[in-house]
DNA sequence: GAAAAAAACGAACGTTCGTACTATTTTGTA
DNA sequence: TACAAAATAGTACGAACGTTCGTTTTTTTC
């Protein structure tokens, strides 16, 4: 059983030096005098490079999960819990919980242009985010809390778009105002969809468009 | 004279591979083979792989601005040319420019871990590139098209957000619809924040918060 | 068209990459 | 505590990396 332990060791410090580096600059040699190993034994835990890559993508993606999705999860369904994903979100990346900023933010871009397996996951991973995104969304509108006109999956891809803009003005151009300019054009934009009424309006029916 | 003519082959080539496969990706000894010449000969002009590098950057800001900001300009200032920025923008995604896509969007993400000369040189790029939307925002706000209360800094943000966005949904998730959405984003903020008043109100003043 | 300058080449350097083997140490269990 | 199994280390490999150097070819200039 030690060897689990080990592994999500490096695992977790490859995911580190991924997010900085990225998953092509993460070096099996380099992770290996880090952690204070020797190469072969840590490249014994993962038989390949891209084995390790998509390990590593998969850890990545349960510290997003228990992060950020998991907390927002606590506020009620409808428009509190769309709310708190994406301002769970920008607390996210305000905590720096991957030391270079949002991983997938950083492997999405870097592997978007290249085929195969690291892709795919970097994709599926990215899909799910996405879809919860707009399932989000479409709760909000079942509940009555939200315009019925919205479309969710064009409110999904803004708001995503807006996780990214943040991400970049906070990595790349170290923009002390780029949470608080997420959240402000995140919050104008959920706020604007916004339905007043107390009256609830649960299984509201609307095709959109 | 030949050397120049050669050296901008080069970098034609470079830009392209590194926007697929980024600028680390970017391997002196596969440029060569692909531009079939020794890896010496390619050396040579650019003594070393940073400076290449940096080349090559500004061979890709070169043709940016060429590709879409140029163009753009040719609309009158205000409202019309703010909004040609943005579609410009959303064209040169469309015509595949680079074929990884936005070859910015990939550098900004690359390189925003790591410290040297290649990530201040995209860094100031992208500061050019936001300052040129802020002037833009600035601009209409001044010939009195849009709401004298916008933050420039502000929509420039949301704005570049949704290029990302775009570039991310059309690269990596195959989203036929990518551009669309962010299209109709924009349309939509912008036209939110537009001034339908005949009357020209140029030099407004107005502090913004 | 000869001489000078510039450009491109080919081979080799030391280093690091991912990977394959075998040996050694550590761990869990009878 | 002995033994099997699992985990880690050590060594070596071929390939590719960026870089250097001396030579050859091409271009420019007089």
């Amino acid at each position: 059983m030690k060897g689990e332990e080990t592994r999500q060791t490096i695992l977790d410090r490859a995911v580190n030096l991924a997010s900085t580096d990225g998953l092509e600059g993460l070096t099996i040699g380099r992770l290996a005098d880090d952690l204070q190993m020797s190469k072969s034994g840590l490249f014994a835990h993962f038989g390949s490079k891209e084995e390790l890559q998509l390990a590593t993508v998969e850890a990545a993606r349960q510290r997003f999960i228990e992060e950020v999705f998991r907390p927002a999860l606590a506020a009620e369904r409808g428009y509190p819990r769309l709310l708190a994903i994406a301002t769970s979100w920008i607390d996210y990346l305000r905590r720096g919980v991957f030391p270079g900023g949002c991983f997938f933010a950083a492997a999405s871009f870097e592997f978007d242009g290249r085929p195969g397996a690291v892709r795919d996951a970097i994709s599926a991973a990215m899909d799910d985010w996405i879809v919860a995104l707009e399932k989000a969304v479409r709760l909000a509108k079942e509940e009555g809390h939200i315009d019925p006109g919205v479309d969710p999956a064009q409110l999904a891809f803004e708001l995503n778009a807006l996780f990214f803009g943040a991400n970049f003005a906070m990595q790349l151009r170290h923009d002390s105002h780029a949470l608080d300019r997420a959240e402000k054009a995140i919050e104008a934009r959920l706020e604007a969809l916004r339905v007043k009424s107390s009256r609830r309006r649960p299984r509201a029916r609307r095709k959109i468009a």
